[in-house]
DNA sequence: ACCTATTTGTCCGTATGTATG
DNA sequence: CCATACATACGGACAAATAGG
């Protein structure tokens, strides 16, 4: 787990923990089922909060990068790529719904989307 | 802004406060670029923490139903809608062509979830 | 251009709850 | 039953953006 906080940077801490292990994962270096040390450990080696590691697993389970479970800790799902895609679907749905967007229209949306 | 806590329920305070303002701007009474009590007061009345109440702004900025700006409060976006559904389809595709899935089969996706 | 009040944003610290193993 | 580890809530402090005078 490298990863450097820099305390001039505009963006904030969490974010910039979020970050890092954000790319760790996208290039690889943090395999899927891998698990993240837990966040306490981190905060100590970090010298930050918990709470701002915390946040920042928090916004990666968000973003279904990372699974977290109590007692369990942190695992990088990454590429439970299929669930990834049938939220992301289920979500693009239901909001098309609600602002009703017609099946036809939406699928334009995507279309253009892909293409573009 | 009628809010009640319950204190026994099951679902955390910050989770009660979210959905009951959900439930206000989907139901109308709570209207399209109106402002939200400021953190501080909403905290106050309620008689929880304001990280509490900011906590569950925060989540309904997530789910874009409000906006949250520093020092002019958080306003009822609710109807940028067409911004929503422009950001899900984004997200669907950006994670559709991540997990290697065609733009045909996404579309056959899009369709049955919405003839679901 | 300046100052001030307002209001969210972040971070720290502490305490307690709750699911997992 | 016990240790681990995330989840929630409280409290306090300061920063940063906004609005208004």
């Amino acid at each position: 787990m490298l990863i450097l906080i820099d305390a001039n940077a505009s963006a904030p801490v969490f974010e910039q923990i979020a970050d890092q292990v954000a790319g760790q994962i996208a290039d690889g270096t943090l395999e899927q089922g891998s698990r993240l040390p837990a966040a306490r450990d981190l905060a100590e080696a970090l010298e930050v909060n918990v709470h701002t590691v915390l946040h920042a697993y928090q916004r990666l389970r968000d973003e279904s990068l990372i699974e977290l479970r109590r007692g369990r800790g942190a695992v990088v799902t990454g590429l439970a790529v299929d669930e990834n895609v049938r939220r992301a679907v289920e979500h693009s749905v239901a909001s098309a719904r609600a602002a009703g967007i017609s099946l036809t229209s939406l699928i334009a949306l995507i279309r253009s989307e892909y293409t573009r």
